[in-house]
DNA sequence: CTGTTAGCGCATTCAC
DNA sequence: GTGAATGCGCTAACAG
């Protein structure tokens, strides 16, 4: 029964045709003059047999593979998650596959994708990018294919990314709208590209209000749960009336911050009210529940796909600009501030 | 500068070899017969050129690919977020790519990997399953080849799932052993592999210690939020004494209970302990962070990878036992009962 | 409108 | 020990 795959020669001998005719009729170009007759009985044929193009064939003769390559520095990052989901499914849409590949920061030249690059097992390369590898520039010009960057933008290269400056204003416009005055910032990494746009933002909102921005109420925090607790603790320990309101560049940091004011028998939101930047399940899952900033992930690695795919195709698209957040996620940990 | 990839005939022609003799020498096989100073000459010029074998030209001859298919239900289950890690780096490992494609469980028919097992784009397909990927085995029989599943055993097939069962267990009597005798499961989905597995130990602990099971302590929670809170408050509102400690088959659905007992005003761990199947870093996201059993789900990637590329190479590995926890975590959850 | 031809890069059988 | 010849399945120029 599970008789192995037709091919192209299987599918033209059923047809009484050569194997080029079947190729054109299968391939579908427009312009292509082929007898309405003929061509039924083509692609008659094909369905009959169940007819697969077998991509390796293809990919040598047109040193195409229809895939890309994902490049992604942590697997367990719901941003990565949702970015993945997003490139995926545009991939997917537009006939191509994708190849994961991990590569850890921590190892410069680790990652298998410069060996998907070299042995032509991709088209293009995909790159999320942390705000910290330093090397994968260099690395990726030399692959020579094209790639796409996601999350961080660097002058003069094709990427997305989100608009954490605008997702960083909203969020402290929520608090400032709720009454609260000392609004404080869990900072994420300084000097990286999204660190820095949510501090931005974080002061423009500031700025719009007439509330004088203060350096020591914007603490760096990271992007993990101790980092976000160690800011936290730091920032409470302020002398003066602590703030009201945190703002957290990441839902990571914002636990980490939530665990420290519930070791300090703070309540939250009746003392002091958190809103995150990025929505993901976990902002469902602590208590209280987070109020985020949702950011289109999903968008942004669909984008990117989507964007890659016309490098391929050896045209020289706009690179989107910035994605604005998808809104504010009202939940549990934001609330007016008490009198 | 960047001139084209050299390819064979480059090689041989900079060794002064046939192309033939230089496949020969790099395939590297063991009992071919080729003078020394040859291999060494075929050998440099491979280096120098920094010769990478296209493995289009080579799948197309040898129909082999060394790509793996990795079908997923979701990516933002950290379960699989894990899995995916290790099969990622095993396959690397073993000279195998890697192809992601999402699968909706919900849509039957959805899913991009039965073209790439047609197209010949991989050589196999790892399979992570939910419980209720109803006709998933009936889709794969038809893509004709290989395949292994992960997290969840089904006889007959080839497949690496965790011990659900002594997971279970080992919760359980960490609770008894802090002293807990009326200990509540939050279960999984009744019907399926892991959560009949989480029930099984469950009552394994129970009946070692020789307290008698009560089916009314057995919540079915699912796999979300909503469902772990809601089971919860189903255990709250059993009359008589409630349960001093928990054991949830999932962190999502622990942490729905959390959400739920902070609702009630109960205290975790002071009036009730919880325990959760399954450790991630959001475990200790939450508050209080949870007391976890921690999986093999890593290995459970890798393993899978390493049987699938087993049975790629047409032998019969034996599929591995179940996987055992790695542990319990102890964190800020589980405590003495109140006295 | 359709068939013939050539070749993508590689592994492999067969000569020598 | 090494080279010559063949073909994997497909597309694309070129004939006719």
């Amino acid at each position: 029964m599970n008789r192995p795959r037709a091919n192209l020669k299987d599918v033209a001998g059923r047809a009484g045709v050569d194997v080029s005719t079947a190729s054109r009729v299968l391939a579908n170009k427009p312009g292509q003059r082929v007898a309405d007759e003929t061509r039924q009985r083509i692609l008659d044929a094909a369905r009959d047999l169940d007819y697969r193009p077998n991509a390796l064939a293809r990919g040598l003769r047109t040193s195409r593979t229809f895939a890309l390559g994902l490049v992604v520095p942590q697997l367990d990052n719901p941003v990565f998650s949702a970015a993945i989901r997003g490139a995926e499914m545009a991939a997917a849409a537009l006939g191509y596959s994708l190849l994961i590949s991990h590569r850890d920061p921590d190892r410069p030249m680790a990652g298998e994708y410069r060996r998907l690059a070299a042995t032509h097992q991709v088209d293009g390369l995909l790159v999320a990018s942390l705000d910290d590898d330093r090397n994968l520039i260099e690395e990726l010009g030399e692959t020579g294919v094209p790639f796409v960057l996601m999350n961080r933008h660097i002058d003069g290269m094709p990427g997305v990314a989100l608009d954490s400056r605008q997702a960083s204003r909203i969020a402290v416009e929520h608090l400032l709208d709720l009454g609260h005055r000392r609004v404080a910032h869990l900072a994420g990494r300084l000097g990286g590209f999204n660190g820095q746009a949510r501090i931005a933002g974080y002061r423009d909102a500031l700025e719009a209000a007439g509330i004088p921005f203060r350096p020591e109420f914007v603490e760096p925090a990271g992007y993990t749960v101790e980092g976000g607790a160690d800011a936290m603790r730091r920032l409470l320990a302020l002398p003066g009336p602590r703030p009201t309101g945190i703002v957290a560049a990441t839902l990571v940091s914002a636990t980490g911050g939530l665990a420290a004011l519930h070791a300090a028998g703070i309540g939250v939101p009746d003392e002091v009210s958190v809103v995150a930047i990025h929505d993901a399940p976990i902002a469902a899952m602590v208590y209280p529940a987070l109020t985020t900033i949702r950011m289109s992930t999903e968008e942004m690695g669909a984008k990117a796909a989507g964007l890659l795919v016309e490098l391929i195709a050896g045209r020289s698209p706009e690179a989107p600009p910035l994605l604005p957040p998808e809104g504010l996620i009202r939940r549990q940990s934001t609330a007016k501030p008490a009198t």
